[in-house]
DNA sequence: AACTAATCGTTTGGGCCCAAATTATCCGGG
DNA sequence: CCCGGATAATTTGGGCCCAAACGATTAGTT
């Protein structure tokens, strides 16, 4: 992550390219930082704490879920990991093989699984998420205390934006 | 996309197993609500405008910094979309297959590569970013003009205290 | 009981993703 | 000119990622 240009730099770049009929780059420019900031940090958590425990970014997510809530039916996890069903599969199949957690058919119905984490797992998420909160901490280190709040507060509506579908409708143009 | 818990339930539930000990709530709503977000809106544009064109998420990104910045270095793509250029390699790859973009070897300096969208991927991408900035702003439909700004503003600072790195270091906790 | 529809988790196939190894090119001595 | 170190992009190998297909279980209907 290197490579930054002006807000301005690229609303006239684009600009250049479209003649900005109808464009809206205060919701670019929100949109474009919204990634580049995830990626920075998931990047940066990555190589920093998850690495010294060997994780991928999305196992650590379902190692925190599980020892949150455990235990958790696996479509909760996918719902609050914000991943598949398809992709949890394969993250639990790994991690159930490291010995961090386990899998148990649902008593009352035979479709379901519940998710625990063992002893070895329990031990892990415990000495590692205060090293993880600590970087949360780090990256956040140039905001206030109000502005953290507010910061969730808007991440939270752009959430709930998606998840209300309130679409504008786009006419859908056909394909390539 | 679904499970949310409130803050205050996810805080007692980790202070239950951590008791709180010197822990930041609000560096960790952050970032939670930074992941939610980023995957919540990356999932949605790829199942409504990116379906219609069978684009990818990255493979979008591309094209885009493509669009604007042409002829570009394939080091400074990978750079703008946050990416490593193992990863560019091979999207470039499969959007060179298919006619949307060309490499080229630099000629001043022969380990270089340039790309440069084709007539047909400029095409596409006159057509399609209308429509991606039509979801951008459905998105970011719960936000005032200052408020854009505003979480604008905080995202670029997250990226800055990650590039920066003026790390609170963390103690080298041993592995797993 | 038997059929049907709904709802689970998993598997499959294709694409993205990264670190590390590899290949190719450039540049600066000697 | 040739060698070596530095710097590009690519390939390799293993893991994540999703939609769609699949197999298993449950629930509703008759």
């Amino acid at each position: 992550m290197a490579g930054h240009h002006t807000l301005s730099e690229t609303e006239s770049a684009v600009s250049a390219r479209l003649g900005d009929l109808d464009l809206d780059f205060e919701a670019m420019a929100v949109a474009s930082n919204l990634f580049r900031a995830a990626n920075a940090v998931r990047n940066h958590l990555e190589r920093t704490v998850l690495a010294r425990a060997d994780l991928t970014w999305t196992a650590f997510v379902v190692l925190w879920v599980t020892w949150i809530w455990e235990p958790i039916e696996t479509r909760q996890i996918a719902a609050e990991g914000g991943f598949s069903k398809a992709t949890l599969s394969g993250v639990l199949t790994t991690l159930e093989s490291r010995g961090l957690l386990e899998r148990t058919r649902g008593k009352s119905d035979g479709r379901l699984v519940d998710v625990s984490l063992t002893p070895s797992g329990r031990r892990l998420m415990k000495r590692l998420f205060p090293d993880f909160n600590t970087e949360e901490r780090n990256v956040t280190r140039f905001l206030s205390s109000a502005d953290k709040q507010q910061a969730t507060g808007f991440l939270r509506e752009l959430i709930r934006a998606v998840e209300k579908e309130g679409t504008i409708s786009v006419p859908p143009t056909r394909s390539a």
